[in-house]
RNA sequence: GGGCGAAUAGCUCAGUUGGGAGAGCGCCUGCCUUACACGCAGGAGGUCACAGGUUCAAGCCCUGUUUCGCCCACCA
C-alpha cells in the first residue's frame, strides 16, 4: 500500500469533497492523480525490499538498481493496479514511464534547458545539506530542525608567539577542517588579537585570528573557530576572507585523508569521539557543558544533516518569484484561511536559490551532458555529440532532479504541455488547490511560479489550506514514531464515509486536526442514522407508495424535477401538505441555504455541522416521528411518502461530497432515479419551501412535547405507560392545536388529549408554561406534591431571575434608545413571554398550596 | 531573535458582521417504543486564561500579562 498514499489523508479527503461539489455545481473537474511523489515512494519501497534481501543500494549501479525496481514491479503489478482501480483510476505503466525515462521526462526537461538559456539555471560551488544515509544534497526545505540535547566543548588554541585563545563548538570533529579563528569587531576584549595567528591543535596547522561581524560575541567564549567546507556560516566567512577549504569529512560521512591519519576513514560520530580523546590528552579540553540545540535532520530519513561543499546545479529564484508576488499582491490568486498570504509573501521576499539536483536513482536525469573537454551540452532529446566540439564521448550528469522539479508543472505537465492540448484549453487554470500549509513553499509557491513562467497564467485562483492530522498528543504523524495509523485499517473498522465525515466536520479551517480514533464513532454512527432512516423510508414506500408517481414505473425521470414547481405539479395525485410536511420542507430549504453559504466561505466544517444537525435532529427526530402516524394509521399515505423520498433526496444531494459511497448507493435505491448522485446539482435552495408559518407552528410543537416529556421523565412515568394530556390555550388560539393534536399525542405519549382556553388545572396535576400557552398532565397516583412544589419553585425562580434580567435591560434608557430596533422588540416579546409564563407558574403553586 | 496561532463544559473542540453560552464524547435517570441500543427520551455540568479599556451591550473589538503550540532566522 505504500506506493498508493502520496497525500495525506485529510487533504485527499477534503480535494475529493470540493471535486464533487464542485462537480454537482456543473464545474469541471479534472483530478490526475498520482505524482512522482508516488515515484518516491517506490524508490523507498523497493530499496525496503532489497534491504530485507541484504543488499544496499549504495552497492548498486543505476542500471542495476531500476532492474531491481522493474522486477519489483513486475510482482506487485496486479496488486497496484487493483488499488488503482479502486480509486478510480486505471494504470498503464510502460517500462520507460516507469523509470521516468522518457515520456514525462519531456515537460521537464524543456523546462530545465528553457531556464537554463535564460542564464535561470547554473551550476556552482556552495554549501549543500547533505544527507549521508540517502547519498544526496537536499534542499533546505527538507531539512528538519529538532532540539537535542548536546555538549557545547570548549578547546584552547595556542597562539603563535604565546599565549592562548579558546573556542566553543558542537562538533568538534570539524576543527580538524579549521582554517580561522573569529572574533567579532565590536569585541574590545578580543580585537586586538585579530591578525595574529593561532595553531590548530592535533594539526598545526596556522589559523589566521580575524574579525567578522557574524560572530556574536556574548555566545560561548567569544571566539570561533571557522571550518568554512563544513558549515555554512563559515563558508560565508570563508569567502568573505578568502579562507581555503579543507574537506574533512566525505559524502558517506566518513572522515578524508585530510584530517590527518590518526582520524582518515572513521566515522564523524565514531572522529567525534576520538577527537576528544586526543584534545583531552593534550590538555587543550578546557570543559565540556550540556548544551541544548537544534540540530539539522533530512525530513525522509532522520539522518543529521551533513553541510558540505558541493557542486549543484540551482535555480536563480528571484526573477520567477516577482511575477509570483504581484499575482498574490494583486488578488488573483488568495488564500484561505488569509493569514497565510502573509506567508507566502515573506517567504517569496526572502527567496533563496534552489538546489536541485540529486544523487538518487530514482528521478528525472538532469538533461546535461559533458565530453572528455568539460563542455557542456544541454538538450531535450539525447544528443549523441558535443555541441561545442562535436566528440561523440559525451556521458549524462548522473544526478536526477528534486523531485519537485517536476512537481512545480503540475498544473499544466500532465495535460500535455509544451503541446498545446485540449485538455489544457479546458482545464487550465483550475479553479482550488487544497493542501497543507507545510508545503506552500515546496509546492505551492512554486507551481505558481512555474505557471507564470510556462503558462503565462495563474495555475489556481484559490489555495485552500487543510491543517495537519495529529495524532491524541498532537505530535505530527511519522512513521518513526509509528503513530499513524493506517487509513485501510480504519476504514474497515468504521467506513469509508465515517472517516470522511469525521474528518471534515472536525476540521475547523486551516486548524490542525488531533485524530483519536474513538472520535470516527461519530462518524460511523451518523453514516447509520442515515442508512436506517433511508431503511425505514423505502419500506414505506415499497408498502404504500407504489401508487405514488402514477403507475409509472420506477427511474422514470427525476423526482426532483417531478416535485418541483411547488412540489406536486406532476404527481399522479394532489398531494395534501400537513402542517409538518410544509414545516421539513421549510427546515430543508434553511438547510440548504446554510450549508450553502458555509461552503462558499469555505468553512466545511461548518456545513458538515449543520447538515448533521438537520438529518438528525430535525428531519429523524421530528419529522420521521410525526410521518409515523400516518405511515402506520389508516388513510392516504401517498403525500407523506412523497415528502419523505423527496426530503430524504434532496438530503441525499446534501450529504454527498461528505459522504460520498453510503448516499450514492441510497440514491440508486430510491424509486424515482435512474441516475447517479453525483450527476445532480447541489441543492442551495428549495425554492419556495421556505415556509415561517410552519416553523413557527412547529416550535410551538416542539415546546409542547419538551415539557410534557419532561414531566413524563421527572415522575418516572414508564415510555411505555401513556397519560392524560391537557394543554390551555390563550383565547383564540385553539385552531392552532387542532392540526398538531395528533403529533401530540403521539410524541408525549398520551391517550386522552384535551385542549383549549377553558381546559381544568386542579391538585394532583403537574403543569408547565410553554409562552403563553400551559401543558397539564393530571398524575393520578402518581403526583408527589412536594416534588411538584419543588418543582415549581425551581422553575419560578428561573422565569424570575431571567424577567428581571430583561426588565433591568429594558429600563435602562440608553438600551432602548441606542439599541437596534429588532433587539430591543425582541427583548420585549420575551419580557411578555416570561410575564405569562410567571403568572402560570404563580397559579399552579396557588392552587397547590391552597388545596393543602 | 522575529512572525503567527491558541486558551470556552470532565475530555476534544465549534461559536462568520458585538445583542438569548453550543456540539460530539463522557457522566446521571428512564427506556430493546414495529428505521436505528452505532439507538430514544429527559437531565446535571461553564467567573468563555488573567487584568484593564471601548460600548447601552463584549466569548467576540482595543491594550497589557500568563501559559501552550507552530513557522521563519547563520548564534558556533
Amino acid at each position: 500500500t505504500g506506493i498508493l498514499h502520496v497525500g495525506h489523508v485529510l487533504g485527499d479527503s477534503v480535494q475529493d469533497f470540493f471535486i464533487r461539489w464542485k462537480h454537482m455545481l456543473g464545474y469541471n473537474t479534472l483530478f490526475v492523480p498520482g505524482t512522482d511523489h508516488a515515484g518516491i515512494a517506490t524508490q523507498k519501497v523497493v530499496e525496503n525490499d532489497l534491504a530485507a534481501r541484504g543488499i544496499m543500494r549504495r552497492e548498486l549501479s543505476r542500471a542495476e538498481f531500476l532492474e531491481h525496481a522493474w522486477a519489483w514491479k513486475e510482482k506487485h503489478h496486479e496488486q497496484i493496479v487493483k488499488q488503482l482501480k479502486n480509486l478510480g483510476c486505471s494504470l498503464d505503466w510502460t517500462r520507460e514511464a516507469f523509470t521516468l525515462d522518457a515520456a514525462r521526462s519531456h515537460a521537464v526537461r524543456e523546462v530545465f534547458v528553457r531556464l537554463y538559456e535564460k542564464s535561470l539555471i547554473y551550476r556552482g560551488n556552495y554549501m549543500v545539506n547533505w544527507c549521508p544515509a540517502c547519498g544526496t544534497a537536499i534542499s533546505d526545505e527538507e531539512v528538519k530542525y529538532n532540539e537535542r540535547d548536546s555538549q557545547l566543548y570548549w578547546i584552547r588554541y595556542p597562539l603563535r608567539g604565546g599565549g592562548s585563545l579558546v573556542v566553543a563548538t558542537t562538533r568538534p570533529e570539524t576543527m580538524l577542517g579549521d582554517t580561522a579563528v573569529a572574533v567579532s569587531p565590536d569585541d574590545a576584549d578580543k580585537k586586538d588579537l585579530v591578525g595574529r595567528t593561532a595553531l590548530l591543535p592535533l594539526i598545526g596547522r596556522e589559523l589566521p585570528v580575524i574579525a567578522d561581524d557574524a560572530v556574536d560575541p556574548e555566545f560561548g567564549s567569544g571566539f570561533v573557530k571557522i571550518t568554512p567546507a563544513h558549515d555554512p556560516n563559515d563558508f560565508e566567512m570563508g569567502e568573505r576572507h578568502n579562507l581555503p577549504h579543507v574537506v574533512v569529512i566525505d559524502r558517506e560521512g566518513n572522515m578524508t585523508e585530510a584530517a590527518g591519519s590518526a582520524f582518515s576513514g572513521l566515522d564523524r560520530f565514531a572522529c567525534r569521539k576520538k577527537v576528544l580523546e586526543a584534545l583531552d590528552e593534550e590538555g587543550v579540553l578546557v570543559k565540556t557543558e550540556p548544551y541544548r540545540h537544534a540540530v539539522g535532520e533530512h525530513d525522509r530519513c532522520q539522518t543529521v544533516i551533513e553541510p558540505l561543499l558541493s557542486r549543484e546545479w540551482f535555480v536563480k529564484m528571484q526573477p520567477l518569484a516577482e511575477p509570483a508576488i504581484q499575482v498574490v499582491e494583486r488578488g488573483e490568486i488568495d488564500f484561505y484561511p488569509p493569514r497565510w498570504r502573509n506567508v507566502y509573501l515573506s517567504w517569496m521576499h526572502n527567496i533563496r536559490d534552489w538546489c536541485i539536483s540529486r544523487r538518487l536513482w530514482w528521478g528525472h536525469r538532469i538533461p546535461v551532458w559533458y565530453c572528455a573537454d568539460g563542455h557542456l551540452t544541454v538538450a531535450i532529446d539525447d544528443p549523441t555529440e558535443c555541441a561545442a566540439c562535436g566528440s561523440g564521448d559525451i556521458t549524462q550528469d548522473e544526478d536526477v532532479l528534486d523531485t519537485w522539479f517536476s512537481s512545480w508543472l503540475w498544473t499544466f505537465s500532465p495535460l500535455g504541455w509544451p503541446r498545446k492540448t485540449r485538455e489544457l484549453e479546458v482545464f487550465h487554470p483550475t479553479d482550488v488547490l487544497v493542501t497543507g500549509s507545510e508545503i506552500i513553499f515546496f509546492w505551492v509557491a512554486r507551481m505558481i511560479m512555474a505557471s507564470l513562467e510556462f503558462m503565462k497564467e495563474v495555475p489556481f485562483r484559490h489555495v485552500f489550506l487543510t491543517g495537519i492530522v495529529r495524532d491524541g498528543q498532537g505530535r505530527k504523524m511519522s512513521k518513526s514514531l509509528g503513530n499513524s495509523p493506517d487509513p485501510l485499517d480504519i476504514i474497515d473498522k468504521y467506513g469509508t464515509d465515517a472517516f470522511r465525515f469525521t474528518l471534515v466536520m472536525l476540521s475547523p479551517p486551516g486548524r490542525d486536526v488531533f485524530f483519536v480514533e474513538e472520535k470516527l464513532e461519530m462518524g460511523r454512527n451518523f453514516v447509520n442514522k442515515i442508512w436506517q432512516a433511508s431503511r425505514m423510508i423505502a419500506s414505506a414506500y415499497g408498502r404504500y407508495g407504489g401508487e405514488l408517481l402514477g403507475g409509472k414505473a420506477p427511474g422514470a425521470g427525476s423526482f426532483a424535477a417531478l416535485w418541483n414547481e411547488r412540489y406536486k405539479k406532476p404527481l399522479a395525485f394532489e398531494p395534501e401538505l400537513q402542517w409538518e410536511d410544509r414545516w421539513v420542507l421549510s427546515a430543508l430549504d434553511g438547510a440548504a441555504r446554510d450549508v450553502d453559504e458555509n461552503l462558499r466561505g469555505w468553512r466545511l466544517n461548518d456545513a458538515a455541522s449543520r447538515v448533521y444537525e438537520f438529518f438528525w435532529s430535525e428531519f429523524c427526530d421530528w419529522y420521521l416521528e410525526l410521518a409515523k402516524i400516518r405511515l402506520y394509521g389508516e388513510g392516504d399515505k401517498r403525500s407523506v411518502i412523497a415528502v419523505l423520498l423527496f426530503t430524504l433526496g434532496e438530503s441525499l444531494k446534501m450529504l454527498h461530497p461528505f459522504v460520498p459511497y453510503v448516499t450514492e448507493e441510497l440514491w440508486a435505491a430510491l424509486p424515482m432515479t435512474d441516475d447517479l448522485l453525483l450527476e445532480n446539482r447541489y441543492p442551495v435552495d428549495i425554492a419556495g419551501a421556505a415556509d415561517p408559518g410552519a416553523d413557527e407552528r412547529m416550535e410551538l410543537f416542539r415546546g409542547l412535547v419538551t415539557a410534557a416529556r419532561n414531566i413524563r421523565a421527572l415522575y418516572r412515568i414508564n415510555p411505555s405507560t401513556r397519560i392524560e394530556l391537557r394543554v390551555k390555550t390563550p383565547e383564540g388560539s385553539r385552531k392552532a392545536l387542532e392540526e398538531m393534536a395528533a403529533g401530540i399525542k403521539q410524541l408525549a405519549r398520551a391517550d386522552r388529549f384535551d385542549y383549549g382556553p377553558e381546559v381544568s388545572k386542579e391538585k394532583g396535576t403537574a403543569s408547565s408554561p410553554v409562552g403563553g400557552f400551559e401543558v397539564i398532565v393530571p398524575l393520578s397516583g402518581v403526583a408527589d406534591i412536594k416534588a411538584e412544589l419543588e418543582r415549581l419553585r425551581a422553575e419560578k425562580r428561573k422565569v424570575e431571575h431571567d424577567l428581571s434580567t430583561m426588565e433591568k435591560k429594558l429600563s435602562n434608557k440608553d438600551f432602548v434608545r441606542k439599541a437596534k430596533e429588532d433587539v430591543v422588540n425582541r427583548a420585549r416579546d420575551r419580557r411578555e413571554a416570561l410575564h405569562t409564563e410567571l403568572s402560570k407558574i404563580e397559579e399552579s403553586l396557588n392552587i397547590i398550596e391552597s388545596q393543602s
